[in-house]
DNA sequence: GTAGATGCAAATTTTTTGCATTTAG
DNA sequence: CTAAATGCAAAAAATTTGCATCTAC
């Protein structure tokens, strides 16, 4: 069996098992939902359950490995790699083929003491998010 | 009947019906499930159908009227009201209460052409949304 | 009168749960 | 050996659809 990640999993208190692994190998800069990794896997003729990709995903977002996103126009979870380090969200989203670039500053770093002393919410995290096509598919 | 939106959904193609105006007038600044909607009509007798009040929650988001928003934890669609002027969207949200403040400002519109450059996306709209605890829910 | 809106019931889609069995450590 | 993980089937939750009826204009 792979065991790759047999450490990175066992400090985050999981077993290294055969579906957890593939479900990793599977994720990627793109934003997944639980059908696309199953199919995904499907087409590797690995055979998982939707219950184990779901119980697995949200395992991984509990544990800061995936991270859940929203596209507005549909309405269902999908699931992204998430940056080890920090616990507020930059990125670049392509609408359609739903791959995820990680913006590696902060733009708005500065403005949240403000806005948290004007509006008297106590703000916990952010989410900066750009959307539109990528490269490819802007052709 | 109410018919003080009369005018209001009629330029946007739509009739001034009962449902409508009910929907309408239940939406705040908090954002709302259509269970929401369903529970808070029905406290005032106002009968009406979780259909309809997706179709009408549907169309107000086409109509920009409401906007979609979704939460980290839960799967499942919340609507807004939205501002009409702007396409982009930089808000503070409750994560108990759902109430939602709109950002008077942008703080990044210099930003969108910078990346845009850096990363060969091409940017259509982006969101910048703090969330955290509001002044009532902190107590 | 007619296009659009609604109610109702049924279907679909997405996600979750219970439980028996298996497996990693 | 034991706690955790998985598969399977069934249920739950959220949303959508078809169709007959009704209503705004």
């Amino acid at each position: 069996m792979h065991d790759c990640h047999k450490d990175f999993f066992h400090t985050k208190g999981l077993k290294n098992t055969p579906t957890r692994d593939w479900v990793y190998h599977t994720l990627t800069h793109k934003a997944l939902t639980a059908e696309d990794v199953y199919l995904a896997l499907l087409k590797q003729k690995k055979k998982i359950v939707f219950s184990t990709i779901y119980r697995i995903l949200e395992q991984f977002s509990e544990h800061g490995i995936t991270e859940r996103l929203f596209l507005d126009n549909e309405n269902k979870t999908r699931y992204q790699l998430k940056e080890e380090h920090d616990d507020h969200v930059h990125q670049l989203i392509c609408t359609q083929c739903h791959e995820v670039v990680n913006l590696s500053t902060c733009p708005v770093e500065g403005l949240t003491q403000d806005i948290q002393k004007a509006s008297n919410f106590k703000i916990v995290y952010h989410q900066l998010r750009f959307y539109g096509l990528c490269q490819k598919c802007r052709a």
